[in-house]
DNA sequence: GATGAATGAGCCTTCATTCAT
DNA sequence: TATGAATGAAGGCTCATTCAT
């Protein structure tokens, strides 16, 4: 019946338990009998578990990874910080489930070999965010900034009011944090 | 010569190897060997697994606990609110692997009986260092300034400088944050 | 560009791989992986593993089938056991790896239905190059020839030599041992 | 019941299965369940399935070892070389079920850590054997004397008479073979 | 206070094979 | 002639836990 999109529902259904339940808590026998296949199966879509995961990154982070590039090439102005934020904040929306995830993980992430790429992306964003000879104090509030946006979505689950307003009160006060930061130094 | 002491040791290798590599991928059978006792040994000293962590968290959450117990009987002035921070800030440097545990072993710790019992102390601290009808972007400011002193410490570790250097600038934005937040509602 | 030689590639990266790594620890994946076609592509050509396996013995002995059919229609003189033995010799070395197979995966063919059959033209061999009533020593000296010839070739491999020359030596040898076994009984 | 004697009788059951059928072909599972044990008592007492395989060889190749030291205290002489094969004769019909799992399992024990140092034993038999500046087929003689000594008790499975009359017709043949490779170099 | 021995459940993975297309 | 998708069985291994000693 459902012919050829057996890649993807793994994939939903990956996600699904990974970000609910944890990498490791997460059997593949769950997964399989969620999809009404056997485990075998998802061996014949995926080489292993971890690339299961994998995959899910290469398909939910490319936003994050264009956004990077086009920052890159844009002057490192107060109105430029403002809008990778504005946007960030956005791709971090779109791919909710597995910024929870990463968030809820970082042990099992720490050595999965996907770890290394995602801190890189870290300090990339960083790095357009902070003035390249920060203070200390400025640096922290760029981090902060960062950890914000990553963290407040899913810490605010037990807070009254409609999500996308939650979202922009977020986005807000990163925005003030790097704000503070960008003191240009002349 | 080591005498009396097994259970302390227990926990001192549990810490640090649950730190290092996760809840989930620390065996009891790691844990025993670099102890050099047999697994059985461990189960003599904590009941189960999940019991070891508990043990931790009862011991190395204690200033914590003390800390907010005392904060809710001062009032809620910016100045308690900024020796609170301070007080904080100190307790988590005393107890920094635990503090890395929690942070990136969320997943875990969500359905480890003892998940709630940590949500709880940070829903409390909250409490005490927002204003009761904050705006929802005050209220971020205050998760934000709580959120920056837990992961701060790690996230700090590729950057330069002394670790109490970057522990006070951590401080100083929490405070920031949290002073922002402060505009009293008269 | 490979037209209609599928089956023959099937054999002979099959029998490549049987020789090198065994038969158990050979997988369909692999074979097909090495041919750049499906697992399923083998199916069409082959019933099972094992039929291919059995395709292999039936192209690959059959000079020495031949080889023993004109033997037993020769007069058991020593002089034929000389020829006999110079035939199998070459015949052995035309299907060299094939043989390597044969005598390094015993255990698996054994209960593979060939074996039997494999068995069975070792005795048939051995009875042409013993007299019928040989004392068990000379029996053993005709087994320990045939032995050799199986053998000689692999476990020569770390001596120095070009191979035809070692073909020849172990042939002189295994014609020794035949000699001293046809003291003819009269 | 049987206590303290269990991993003894995991390497009895072992042995005869992987003799019997070989090792890639006999599982964890069907030694655990001849014991009436569970897998995971298995690995009590051995790491791995290979390490079970290479404990038998520890145990039940010592002989050959010690005589192979020994031997080489001793001079050249065909004397000796009398001596060892006999010795040796009689060490491989102490061991005769691992040497019948080593002749049918080559394949497997190329790549399974042991096959070397199988290998560098039976080299090091072959240097007490022959004489250093042997000529080929005085080599392959002497490689031929092992050989029928380590496969000739099995092939001599289907001919009549006694085993220990067998043994000895095949000591007979591999000490004129040896003898014949022994024209002392003047 | 601790060990030796074992268990039951479960995990990830691989394999030969099938079948509709 | 082949492939894409899937299966059922099995494999080796690890884990938290138990209990008699």
């Amino acid at each position: 019946m459902t012919r050829g999109n057996t890649r993807q529902r793994i994939q939903d259904v990956a996600l699904e338990l990974f970000a609910e339940q944890g990498y490791e808590k997460t059997s593949l026998r769950e997964i399989a009998e969620n999809l009404e296949v056997t485990k075998a199966a998802l061996y014949y879509h995926f080489k292993t578990k971890e690339d299961i995961l994998i995959s899910l990154f290469q398909d939910l982070t490319r936003p994050m990874d264009e956004l990077i590039e086009w920052a890159q090439t844009q002057p490192h102005t107060l109105e430029t910080k403002q809008e990778i934020l504005r946007r960030y904040s956005e791709a971090l929306a779109s791919a909710a489930p597995l910024f929870r995830f990463i968030q809820e993980n970082q042990a099992t992430l720490r050595d999965l070999s996907i770890g290394e790429t995602f801190k890189d992306r870290m300090l990339r964003m960083l790095d357009l965010i902070k003035e390249p000879e920060a203070a200390l104090a400025d640096q922290v509030r760029c981090l902060s900034a960062l950890l914000t946006m990553h963290a407040g979505m899913f810490l605010l689950k037990d807070v009254e009011g409609d999500p996308e307003e939650k979202r922009l009160a977020v986005l807000e006060v990163a925005f003030d944090l790097v704000s503070q930061a960008h003191h240009v130094t002349r």
